[in-house]
DNA sequence: AAATCGTGGCA
DNA sequence: TTGCCAAGATT
């Protein structure tokens, strides 16, 4: 059969011959340069799993730090199945996309309830666990269980789009076959998890996104892009879409029982995480046509919390701060600090949200977000 | 299937 | 300062 798609037919196969000088020469590579990291101390799943998990995303010296912490507060899958939320919440704290944490008790307690607590063990069983998608189900399948399949992350799609010219946009979920199909031939069969190992070790420490050093190494002769002077053009990558900006108000509520915060919602952009009272400036109805004088919008902003809140405020003023500027992945806030001041006669107890001291706050998990913005308002 | 979901580092 | 990147999964 013709195709008239480019990618998906073209040879990203080697020789055997070929293949078997790869295969030498990069765990070669690997035995001699393998990072001696926490979670290569031995290959139980639940650690291996653990530490799949918060490197999604996320570089290896911000997770270190989180992963002997977690693993301090829940050494086994049980422990982690019967943790409450508060405290799950409060040792993720920071790491970011919240809903990893939230996943992993859930997918503990698969393990624990449907498994029996033995751990499945194909790439094809583990995907089936709570935050577990293709790539984490192949890591773990191939270091813990031998199983000879890919695990396809960042890494991966760079070292070999680069090893094989392949141009495919890995942006595109639909073509990751033509990486998975490219990718398998070459593992070797006794050794599925080191070779998946090496490929992240290489990845990040020569096979670079900036800077790669390729040329320097014995693997050299091996990718074809760095054979003709191409290597920077792999791989192909479609651009993301900028950051939405996003005008936002914070207000600080002082009592004697501390600063009222509210818990976000279960679902969405830090979901269960607390902050101060925030609305966005959109949800004031404040246009770019609707052009409001600062007094004009500080009496909506009022206004908004007085009745969507009922809050028993006086004399909401400006704190004189400057905005905290938070990115996201896809927004990007521009938080304005206000400041109120409780009516004499106001009922703590009927404010929506909860009223922490910074004792209290030792267990409550807080976004990053938040600690900036109570960075901020210490500067005072 | 494109959008959503955090944070820190770096040129 | 801005944009991009870093061991992706979910809806």
């Amino acid at each position: 059969m013709q195709s008239t798609t480019s990618s998906t037919n073209k040879n990203y196969q080697m020789t055997p011959s070929e293949r078997d000088a790869f295969q030498t020469a990069f765990m070669t590579w690997y035995d001699e340069n393998r990072r001696d990291l926490p979670w290569r101390q031995n290959q139980e799943p639940y650690r291996v799993w653990l530490s799949e998990i918060m490197l999604q995303q996320t570089q290896v010296q911000t997770v270190i730090p989180y992963y002997e912490r977690f693993l301090a507060t829940f050494p086994t899958v049980a422990d982690l199945a019967a943790a409450p939320e508060d405290l799950l919440m409060k040792t993720w704290e920071g790491l970011g996309y919240y809903s990893r944490a939230r996943n992993l008790q859930k997918a503990a307690r698969q393990v624990v309830d449907d498994y029996n607590g033995q751990w499945p063990i194909t790439a094809a069983e583990l995907e089936k666990l709570a935050g577990i998608g293709p790539y984490t189900a192949g890591a773990i399948a191939s270091i813990c269980f031998g199983e000879v399949v890919p695990a396809i992350d960042g890494n991966a799609f760079r070292v070999f789009s680069r090893l094989l010219k392949i141009d495919a946009d890995i942006a595109n979920p639909k073509n990751r076959h033509i990486f998975y199909d490219a990718i398998l031939p070459l593992i070797p069969k006794d050794r599925p998890g080191d070779f998946n190992q090496a490929v992240m070790d290489f990845g990040s420490q020569v096979c670079t996104a900036k800077n790669p050093t390729v040329g320097e190494t014995a693997l050299a002769p091996f990718f074809r892009s760095y054979q003709d002077g191409t290597l920077l053009d792999y791989p192909v990558k479609t651009k993301k879409a900028k950051q939405k900006p996003v005008a936002m108000f914070a207000v600080v509520i002082r009592s004697q029982k501390g600063l009222l915060f509210q818990k976000r919602p279960s679902t969405g952009l830090l979901a269960n995480l607390s902050t101060y009272p925030l609305v966005a400036a959109e949800d004031l109805q404040v246009t770019d046509d609707e052009l409001l004088t600062p007094e004009e919008q500080l009496a909506r902003i009022e206004a908004y919390f007085k009745e969507a809140f009922a809050l028993e405020l006086q004399q909401l003023h400006e704190s004189g701060l400057k905005p905290v500027v938070h990115v996201f992945t896809h927004l990007k806030w521009t938080i304005t600090l206000l400041e109120a001041q409780l009516a004499a006669d106001a009922d703590l107890a009927f404010f929506p949200g909860q009223w922490y001291t910074e004792a209290q706050l030792a267990d409550v998990a807080l976004p990053t977000v938040q600690k900036k913005l109570a960075a901020r308002l210490a500067t005072n």
